[in-house]
DNA sequence: TATAGTGTGTTAAAATGATAACAATATTTG
DNA sequence: CAAATATTGTTATCATTTTAACACACTATA
């Protein structure tokens, strides 16, 4: 089960069958077909398929898949077969949002901690949450070995942060800070910048052609 | 200028250029070369010249980019030469958080509404936002032509808000709710759903090879 | 006003990703 | 138990996207 070459658009489906199979075994479905399972997640069958073919063969020719296995395989492919320990760092209204989003509707993760640079102002109803404060970053992380992190700090301090997460050893992050962060070759990013989802949105919201310009 | 043929990856971009352009001019910088924007957006230079020739050909050749005449192309080619009206569905912790940082941080567009079904026990510190029940939709999006609409309802509701959308004329929905939903052909969805990113995330968190199975 | 230097726009090549076709394998049915 | 049906896994084809190459245009300078 190689990990390795898998394209980052199939790592990206994956989360959807997972979340798919969960909602299938709740339901009581033993097996699915790659037709069924294209229903529901808006996929090709063959798509499925093929992404799923990266990882290893899961399914019974003629029959299908059975939900719970492939899902048990999905998790060690993802690497949700342990909960992952995350931190948040940034506890402003959309790093909130985040925080309590994930504690009550994303099993697969434990948020350990969140920070900010003046927590005592800060104060949370989520049960079991420390908010710590930006000195206790390195700490934290080399405690609990947190590998990924989720910001969602002012663009200006954001390398700031990236650069003291990454000295620390956090592997994985989820920027939503609007601004370009530079990392070690090691380091994944991920840029979820909503301000240019909407814009970028915008732009298919204009139907059919512009008028040519005036000039 | 057309706007047609140009890839969605190719328009995800356009705002990466629109928000460091903003930035150069309030820097006062006149001329940029794609080599510089590169090294600003992490883009490379050949690539941000391609984008932009689907649009047209806005530079001087052997001297860069006006900054100010970049900036005022891409607007148009957006489509944020004028302020887009965008409501909100659902104002949870999410829909506040997303809708507080566009108010403030994004000058493109106008947020004319949010929607929640009981608006009677919510309540906002953001000036001249409304927030509406469910039930003056279709009035809110009809009177203001409304074309973009951002939902961060529960999974279970979301269907049946995206066809309220859809039915009284919105063309483009950014979707925070972790579910697939179906609009018709003309309909653009973005789907922006945080946990999936997330979990796609910790895929790359897990350095090298994962162990083949003891099977 | 020719020449060297710089940097765009366009065309060509390579890489990546999606779709389609089909062979292999299981299940069901008469 | 053979034939028909269903559905996977794999290979081949096609489309999209990125990277590279280079011709063309402008600027500065002597």
């Amino acid at each position: 089960m190689s990990r390795r070459n898998a394209p980052k658009s199939v790592v990206k489906r994956l989360p959807v069958y997972l979340r798919i199979l969960d909602s299938l075994i709740r339901r009581d479905v033993e097996i699915i077909s790659s037709r069924v399972l294209s229903e529901e997640t808006g996929f090709t069958a063959e798509q499925i398929r093929k992404d799923l073919a990266y990882f290893g063969a899961f399914g019974t020719r003629g029959t299908g898949y059975n939900t719970s296995y492939l899902r048990e395989k999905l998790l060690r492919i993802i690497g949700l077969d342990r909960q992952t320990k995350i931190i948040v760092v940034g506890f402003g209204h959309l790093g909130k949002a985040l925080t309590r989003y994930n504690v009550s509707k994303n099993p697969y993760v434990d948020i350990i901690g969140v920070f900010d640079i003046n927590p005592e102002e800060l104060h949370t109803d989520i049960p079991d949450l420390k908010i710590h404060s930006m000195e206790m970053l390195p700490e934290v992380i080399l405690a609990d070995q947190v590998k990924v992190a989720m910001i969602t700090v002012p663009a200006d301090v954001a390398q700031s942060v990236v650069d003291l997460l990454v000295d620390n050893g956090v592997t994985a992050i989820l920027n939503f800070a609007p601004t370009k962060i530079n990392v070690p070759e090691h380091v994944y990013v991920h840029n979820a910048d909503l301000t240019i989802e909407l814009q970028s949105l915008i732009y298919y919201s204009l139907e059919d052609e512009k008028q040519p310009e005036p000039e």
